[in-house]
DNA sequence: GCCATTTAGTTTCTTATGCAACCATCTTCC
DNA sequence: GGAAGATGGTTGCATAAGAAACTAAATGGC
């Protein structure tokens, strides 16, 4: 007989528990402050980070779903936090970017960003944060590929 | 100046991705197999823990918020998998325990969950791991802190 | 013992999220 | 050069999650 499963040691209720705690403390910030939810300001980031781009790029920056970078963007534009224009050289694209109004919005948020950030790891070292984010995004790979094959497994049979 | 934030290295998003990459693939694997929803499975296992227990009680357990536990607990007895029973010593309280079916469901279960979560951290050494869980709990408990802080702020003025 | 407050749980309403279907455009292959 | 399929984006729908209001019972002061 194998060992009680206890849920507080299992790796996805960890991951979610603490996943679920930061969200919380940082979206309702961005909302209270800035009246941002977080796909809005995670548009907001990217734009910032690389310029001018597609929402499809924008979606595999952000991993979020295509629909919410649609909506996101849609707020964003009603606020005039970011233009929307034609992509030359593709009909169905539109391009965003930030304007100067998104811009100053960015450089508000991004010092308080950083702040939370420093709270939440506080009590870990350099070395500590750096080993958490690598071990983060291994296993999100290792989530990934799971996904791949269960997705495979489906379609063959 | 201050430099860019990197999206992609900012703490709040490399977790909220993993959490949804791993959450994704445990979700769809208890529904196609289970049909149980991630907060009906997380009732299970914490029933099979600590046997017989308030839903209040599961509240503190999972995590989860009261409503959800309401209706989790719903589903689980509609499906005999749990039995709902009357607190003695509290009238407003309802007991929860798990079922022979129920138990059944979890012995299938169980297994399967930690299969996963071996393939989840395939890739880190037993030391790693130990070093994942601890710093998920210590960044957990500081989003904790800081949404008390923020709540004690907003009440007083 | 009785009123005020707190707590356990449910119901209701609102909002967020994600999928599927859809339209328009682009690609490619014959 | 014209179908057949693939891709970028939006709309609509169904479900999930969370907040708030509510009921019923328990606690605590007096």
């Amino acid at each position: 007989m194998s060992a009680l499963l206890r849920l507080d040691a299992f790796l996805p209720y960890r991951l979610s528990a603490a996943s679920n705690a930061v969200s919380k403390v940082i979206a309702s910030a961005y909302q209270r402050r800035f009246e941002l939810s977080v796909p809005e300001w995670r548009l907001i980031a990217v734009l910032r980070e690389i310029g001018e781009s597609t929402q499809q790029n924008l979606v595999q920056r952000t991993l979020m779903d295509k629909v919410a970078v649609s909506r996101a963007a849609e707020r964003l534009v009603q606020r005039a936090l970011v233009s929307r224009s034609e992509d030359e050289n593709d009909g169905r694209a539109r391009l965003l970017s930030l304007t100067r109004k998104g811009l100053a919005l960015y450089d508000a948020i991004a010092p308080e960003a950083r702040a939370y950030e420093k709270q939440l790891l506080a009590a870990l070292s350099k070395e500590e944060i750096a080993a958490l984010h690598a071990m983060l995004v291994r296993v999100q790979n290792a989530a990934t590929a799971l996904e791949q094959n269960a997705r495979e497994r489906d379609d063959e049979p």
